[in-house]
RNA sequence: UCCGGCGUAGCUCAAUAGGCAGAGCGGGUGGCUGUUAACCACUAGGUUGGGGGUUCGAGUCCCUCCGCCGGAGCCA
């Protein structure tokens, strides 16, 4: 019977069939050892020379890194297995051997070779469990999401010249219709279908062609976006203080031994709840200048003033009001002070950044046209997106989260190009 | 784009002040062992990223190109 290694312990004292690779492996005259692996755990295939055919002993010893094989054997209990089992085989069934070294065979490679051999570097088990807790991330937001009656509307990556920025948009030739570009965001069209189903978020890559290269940045990420009709911006904060505490429980509940394995310090993890401290955008330039930060109002912050921000808080923390002018376009005013807008930027504890940014957007044709000029934008690019102005508009809010920078403060990863299977960076499209 | 760094054996690195290119790991062969980063012996393995220059002599100094890494700006 063909069982996976993290069951094992159900089948002690059976006859199994495991089907997986070689991790390592050792042998002499008289004993083989195969650390068999298959994606859900490693355990030890123990071959005896005394107690198997000829053939299956030297089958064993010929097995090299990454081979590929068959076994069947006995499931044993074993307190000296790190997984507490092992399976002493009765015949060994090599499937493939490699004819040369495994390219990645010890804990001291340079980035740049991982990288260029990150086909062959998600089989190590650090890449295991960090894709492992990825999963969990985003089978986390989607459950939110359904248990909250919200609706997956998958949003176009293929778009018009529109969204946060003009700037920063990767081209492509789109047969005789001309130029168009790769998704930034898909929040101007989740803002078109909340206003059809209500309570809508999305999940996809979106692409950015900034040129930034820092441990916090990906030219292809994954961004989680929601969009709800009728919220403000208090139930846009409750919103997303809800979503994060619900994905970090739900990484400690279904992922933990991946953040055990990873050495993640999960006490921080676990004080994550609602609610998330907030500070405004003034409040916070204030903070930052009595620290000696040379920043005035109306800039916005670099790295170093949001690591600094983070680390007055334990939890995530919600800095809201910003500068109208520091920020998109779409933002709705404050109506206490047109000066700033009813946004906010979620920042992750331990120096991990910005995972959210959020706002209430404009929902008066007439502002948003007046915006539209006062950002020097092409207002006929806008029109459908003004025509949701124009049929029976409603306040409405929504926000985008980070899904690799999320993953990467979860995982305690340091940098972000590990929470991706294939990360794109700026000098690195391959493999 | 800007600032900084790196590039030597399959991998990770060393090489005094410009003076004979080395080690560990990995590979191969043999041995040995309830081993798990195994161990012991032997062994193979090099256009020092490319090009140019200075010098009696360049891995080392200079110029240039390429590749990558870290950071800034911008952002999630």
């Amino acid at each position: 019977m063909w069982v996976y290694v993290k069951d094992l312990k159900k089948y002690i004292g059976q006859d199994v069939e495991l089907r997986g690779w070689v991790w390592r492996s050792r042998s002499s005259g008289k004993i083989a050892f195969i650390n068999l692996r298959d994606g859900t755990g490693i355990v030890q295939v123990v071959v005896e020379a005394s107690s198997v055919p000829e053939e299956t002993f030297n089958n064993a010893k010929k097995l090299r890194m990454e081979s590929s094989l068959i076994v069947k054997g006995h499931v044993k209990e074993e307190p000296r297995a790190p997984g507490g089992v092992e399976v002493h085989a009765t015949e060994v069934i090599p499937l493939q051997i490699p004819h040369e070294d495994f390219p990645i065979n010890k804990p001291d490679h340079s980035i740049d070779y991982l990288m260029d051999h990150r086909h062959l570097w998600l089989r190590s088990r650090r890449q295991m469990h960090i894709l492992y807790i990825r999963d969990a991330v985003l089978k986390g937001i989607r459950k939110f999401y359904w248990e909250n009656d919200f609706v997956q509307v998958d949003t176009p990556i293929f778009t018009g010249a529109i969204g946060e920025s003009a700037g920063n948009l990767f081209e492509i030739d789109y047969f005789d219709y001309g130029k168009v570009y790769l998704a930034q965001t898909g929040q101007l069209y989740l803002e078109a279908a909340c206003m059809a189903l209500g309570r809508v978020f999305n999940l996809g890559p979106t692409f950015r062609a900034e040129k930034s290269k820092t441990r916090r940045h990906l030219i292809e990420f994954w961004m989680n976006e929601a969009e709800v009709a009728f919220y403000e911006h208090e139930d846009n904060l409750k919103l997303q203080e809800n979503l994060v505490s619900y994905i970090v429980k739900y990484v400690l509940e279904n992922a933990a031994e991946h953040l055990y394995a990873l050495k993640r310090d999960i006490s921080k993890l676990e004080k994550i709840e609602p609610p998330f401290p907030r500070i405004t955008y003034t409040e916070a330039v204030k903070m930052l200048q009595k620290k000696g930060f040379d920043i005035q109002w109306g800039d916005d912050f670099g790295g170093d003033e949001e690591t600094e921000i983070a680390k007055q808080f334990e939890k995530p923390v919600f800095v809201t009001h910003y500068p109208r002018k520091a920020k998109a376009f779409y933002m709705q005013p404050d109506p206490e002070n047109p000066d700033v807008v009813l946004c906010d930027d979620l920042i992750a504890p331990e120096g991990y950044g910005e995972i959210i940014g959020a706002s209430q957007r404009i929902h008066d044709y007439d502002l948003l046209v007046e915006r539209l000029k006062e950002f020097n934008l092409p207002i006929e690019s806008y029109d459908w997106y003004l025509d949701l102005r124009k049929f029976g508009s409603v306040p409405h809010s929504g926000f985008g989260l980070g899904v690799e920078r999320t993953i990467a403060w979860i995982a305690g990863l340091e940098h972000i190009r590990e929470a991706i299977p294939f990360p794109r960076t700026l000098y690195r499209v391959h493999p």
